[in-house]
DNA sequence: AAGTCATGTAAACCTTACCTGACTTA
């Protein structure tokens, strides 16, 4: 789970368990991997590691001998080298016996010890990349978590829901961290909204409805205009951009400790909007599933006219369109809602591409598909629950169980 | 067996592709 949290506690465990151990020799990358190879190899050198947003860097540092650079056989002495990894989706570190090679494993470091312990950097997708003699890339903001922030008005160029996903602006923010922020945003505009109208705003009770309950954002009336640009609702959205991914560092490792992968109880509990019964979903305009609870109101993003997912072997004429709508509502209201924008006026369509054209001539994108692929809420769910929604939870249990 | 989804992002698009694995559906 690679979001800025969890590279800062990447780095923390890098930190903990290479401490004072020695390492020694080339670094060994895997066949499969297409990022290149690290060209480093040292008789004796320390690793540390530190973390910004959502990258890691590696330190090597060879030991000095008796004050004396490490001599390599060509007479070269040995540099130090960063390495700058990202995750992508399921990058993380392992610290093992040497002859204990987790799946997955693209980059190991060896220990000089007997017998051998290696650190590995695993990746099941592969979408991680790392950079020999790197740096912290340059058109990443500064750190959500450990950095000063400070957004330019072309933040706000685009629905902050939007925003948020861009490394630019919040470097450490990912796909839960943004669930999970807007949902506590509304609450905190709806929360200032009624402390202008009430006396007592330290005795107000928390705002807080009962779950599935679905509640409109309170400062939807504040701000409809087409993009949000509101300054003074900057500082609201900076504070959470820091505090909740705070929250989960300070989770004590339980959120997402490399050492206990198994055990996500204490994070699930945590989450509040992200992948929660109840809670409905939206596709942004990459695709990616954005969570929210109730109206998204002025937090909705352009809704994506061709979702992500356009997999292979992907039958002619089959619809996908149905992700786009709100989900845990009949399909065709969610439909009629996003063409019209009845409701919600941000929860809009791109202009349709080419090839979104074409395959609506096609009858591809029909109406009926939309139909077809529209999933009744199940007993025991949460109102507005859909299939999609019940899948990724049991996955995400299923997960936690089978690895314990 | 096929389809769908997933904590990300580069490249060239305004999406698509890159990957694997778990799960559901037919």
């Amino acid at each position: 789970m690679p979001e800025g949290p969890e590279l800062h506690l990447a780095s923390r465990f890098v930190s903990r368990v290479c401490a004072g151990v020695v390492f020694s020799g080339p670094v060994e990358k895997s066949e499969v991997s297409k990022n290149s190879e690290v060209p480093f190899t040292c008789d004796a050198y320390y690793i540390t590691a530190t973390s910004r947003g959502k990258e890691v860097r590696l330190t090597l540092t060879p030991i000095e001998e008796e004050g004396e650079p490490q001599a390599r056989p060509a007479g070269k002495a040995c540099q130090p080298m960063d390495i700058v990894f990202r995750f992508g989706m399921s990058g993380f570190f392992r610290f093992t016996a040497g002859s204990e090679m987790p799946k997955h494993t693209h980059l190991r470091f060896y220990t000089n010890e007997t017998p051998q312990r290696a650190l590995s950097f695993v990746d099941v997708r592969r979408f991680g990349s790392w950079e020999p003699n790197g740096d912290w890339q340059t058109d990443r903001g500064p750190c959500v978590m450990f950095e000063a922030n400070v957004l330019s008005d072309r933040a706000f160029d685009k629905p902050i829901c939007e925003a948020m996903l861009n490394q630019k602006y919040f470097n450490g923010i990912g796909n839960y961290l943004r669930a999970e922020i807007l949902y506590r945003y509304a609450f905190m505009k709806a929360r200032t909204v009624l402390d202008g109208l009430l006396p007592k705003k330290r005795e107000l009770p928390e705002v807080k409805p009962e779950q599935g309950q679905c509640q409109p954002h309170q400062d939807s009336e504040m701000s409809l205009s087409k993009k949000i640009k509101v300054k003074m609702e900057s500082p609201d959205i900076l504070d959470l951009c820091h505090s909740m991914p705070m929250e989960v560092i300070n989770m004590g490792g339980k959120g997402y400790d490399p050492e206990k992968p198994d055990d996500y109880s204490t994070f699930q509990a945590w989450l509040q909007c992200y992948c929660v019964p109840g809670m409905k979903s939206l596709r942004d305009h990459n695709g990616r599933t954005i969570w929210f609870q109730g109206d998204p109101g002025p937090l909705a993003p352009k809704v994506s006219k061709s979702p992500k997912a356009k997999r292979k072997g992907k039958k002619k004429g089959e619809d996908q369109t149905d992700k786009q709508g709100v989900k845990g509502e009949p399909p065709a209201k969610g439909i009629k809602k996003e063409k019209e924008g009845a409701q919600n006026k941000r929860v809009k369509s791109h202009s349709e591409s080419k090839k979104t054209k074409e395959n609506k001539r096609k009858g591809s994108r029909s109406s009926e598909g939309r139909k077809k692929q529209s999933k009744p809420e199940r007993k025991g769910d949460a109102p507005g629950t859909t299939v999609v929604k019940r899948q990724r939870r049991r996955s995400m249990r299923t997960k936690s169980e089978k690895d314990s």
